[in-house]
DNA sequence: CCGGACTCCTGTGCGC
DNA sequence: TGCGCACAGGAGTCCG
């Protein structure tokens, strides 16, 4: 499940192969991978940037866009099972099943090609004319990035809604980035009950969850992201943080803190593991992170 | 308007 | 060994 810090890893593994190249050939295998229609017309290999020179990559919260020197932007969203998967020149293209668009490139450093491929297709591709449209028709509707997150913006967010705290966290139109995964984490480094409303947590412990999320985050970024099944970086390698998982997919096991039986419940759809008695509705330390 | 539930989709892993 | 089913979840959409 790629979440922040695995698109901010993938951002960082695919600049060098992807700025300053040129597209020389694009395949869209699935159409339908295309999320959205621009100008309300088929999709054309060159809004898939053929001809364009990629100028920058850009992260907000769970998506990537790759912009062109022509303003012209396809946007990524990995979904649950994405990839985008870079080739090196000379390499032949690895037999992967579901590979539904392929880009390739020359730049200074030679050929390369990358591609985009999702077993369960709920990642897609969009296409937008520049980076302001990008910008006025979907990521000013989400919410701040999640990696820089402040602890009174948020603290606002949340006294806004009555959602338990992590459907509140998962709601990227709240804050930008986190998912399942990290949602736990952070509240269990916040010392917070997934299941306490939002909006009764206090300022305090709104401030412990910033913290936590941005500490969290930016030490996963570090560790090149969370690899549970699918989720490999432009190169397949594997993220390391899973290792560094304290609650996500440890049901039942004891709390690495205090040894109580983690509890595993389902709570907006879904599967979310914390510690009864470390995650108390009300915050009870940050566990070593820096205050701020 | 808000929040919860349902839906899309495929690979995996389990029980029988 | 093989079959069938439950489960995993990001986010758009629908409904009360």
């Amino acid at each position: 499940m790629p979440e922040l810090p695995e698109i901010d890893h993938l951002r960082r593994t695919l600049e060098p192969v992807l700025v300053g190249a040129v597209v020389r050939e694009v395949r869209l295998v699935r159409r339908d991978i295309v999320r959205n229609r621009p100008l309300g017309r088929r999709v054309t290999r060159r809004d898939l940037l053929l001809g364009q020179a990629i100028e920058t990559l850009q992260r907000r919260g769970k998506e990537l866009a790759i912009v062109s020197r022509s303003g012209l932007t396809v946007l990524v969203h990995l979904g649950m099972s994405g990839q985008l998967r870079h080739c090196p020149a000379g390499r032949r293209l690895p037999r992967f099943d579901h590979v539904h668009c392929i880009w390739a490139l020359e730049s200074r450093r030679g050929r390369a090609r990358v591609f985009f491929r999702d077993p369960r297709r709920f990642g897609g591709l969009r296409i937008y004319p520049s980076r302001e449209s990008l910008v006025a028709q979907r990521w000013s509707l989400l919410g701040p990035d999640a990696l820089k997150i402040a602890g009174r913006t948020l603290s606002a967010r949340l006294e806004r809604t009555r959602r338990p705290i992590k459907a509140a966290l998962l709601d990227q139109h709240l804050v930008a980035g986190i998912g399942n995964i990290y949602a736990d984490e952070i509240l269990f480094a916040a010392g917070i009950d997934p299941r306490a409303r939002a909006d009764r947590i206090g300022p305090s412990a709104c401030l412990e969850v910033a913290a936590a999320t941005r500490h969290i985050l930016a030490r996963a970024i570090e560790a090149g992201g969370s690899t549970i099944r699918d989720y490999a970086d432009a190169d397949g390698r594997s993220g390391g943080y899973v290792a560094r998982h304290l609650v996500y997919g440890r049901g039942s096991q004891p709390c690495v803190a205090c040894g109580t039986r983690l509890r595993l419940v389902r709570l907006a759809q879904r599967s979310t593991v914390f510690c009864p008695k470390c995650q108390s509705r009300r915050p009870v330390g940050s566990l070593g992170l820096p205050r701020t």
